[in-house]
DNA sequence: TTGCAACACATGAAGTTTCATATAATATGC
DNA sequence: GCATATTATATGAAACTTCATGTGTTGCAA
């Protein structure tokens, strides 16, 4: 007999009606279908992120670009420094404001992420070809309305104390 | 001039309407949210999950928890060690197959979840309450759907040669 | 002006994850 | 039975991430 086919357990049963989990296996295998592109190009997913973020060639922040590839800060440090030795970002003093840094893409850079744009958007249009444009539609606006609750929740946390704590980060994505 | 401060950059525009950095974002932002009680816990996501994915007290394989929560199994094989260690779960050979180890929640992991079970779905109640319930119902649905295409994708992939690549993997979740 | 608070990023140490591979057990074909 | 292929997990080394804090710059109030 074997037990470990049973049923689903309390708690399989749990985490398959848990929004938070359908959300994180939803993005997994959405981004496990473009990994092989990414691996092609040499690129861990934060570096394509990080690429696709800065690609049209405006400069963000060490701050600005950590929040919008969902990273804390002193990993976009590091790996813009990795990056940049790599040649595929720049860094920049930002004469407005001595204590920031810019980050650009090179010319080595968008090369590189330009093709990984466009397959990322056929990619898309594949995971998402079983699925009527409106299903799709309204699908993407309840993730940007429960997206847009990190940066409110961020300014309120922010302006409270700050407290040591085990980790809980690490809640990131492809 | 602020020249960051210009209208979103193509890079910008393009991540705000691809689906796995909705995803993420979404995932992201729901995750924040319930961090704190985590941190308060002493778990880090990860912890959580295998806690969450065990309650019930069905043991699971290491290979089929890392595929659960969504970690390597290197990964899974380490965490569980160190859990067991703390005294969360329990590992077990397996009489059906000597290859397999299981691993069972605690009596000290099933107390230490067992709030955590609750506060997840208030918690989870929230993020929805704006959202209309046939809306929720609609947005699981696709989710399941979308995450289910990953089992069917790694099936495929193991029948193909495995060959060494840079790191495109860690799109894992809270 | 000056002192101090706040901000932005950098860095060392520690922890976690991955890659590549080793080891052991089982399945399969002859 | 035996050899070989496959499966499941463990492990060392390396890479990556986080925590806590340091350093430098800017903002603000007196």
């Amino acid at each position: 007999m074997n037990r470990r086919r049973s049923p689903a357990t309390a708690g399989r049963a749990f985490v398959r009606d848990y929004l938070p989990y359908l959300l994180a296996q939803a993005n997994h295998a959405v981004h496990q279908g473009f990994a092989p592109r990414l691996r092609a190009a040499g690129l861990a997913s934060v570096e394509w992120r990080v690429l696709a973020t800065l690609s049209g060639g405006h400069g963000l922040t060490i701050g600005e670009l950590a929040a919008e590839v969902l990273a804390q800060q002193p990993t976009l440090t590091k790996l813009v420094h990795r990056m940049a030795r790599a040649g595929l970002v720049e860094r920049r003093g930002d004469d407005a404001d001595g204590r920031r840094t810019l980050v650009f893409e090179t010319a080595r850079g968008r090369a590189l992420v330009a093709p990984l744009l466009a397959a990322a958007k056929a990619h898309e249009r594949t995971a998402l070809a079983a699925f009527p444009a409106a299903d799709v539609a309204a699908l993407k606006a309840i993730l940007r309305a429960l997206g847009a609750a990190a940066p409110a929740r961020a300014a309120r946390a922010a302006a409270g104390p700050r407290r040591p704590s085990p980790r809980a980060g690490r809640a990131s994505a492809a």
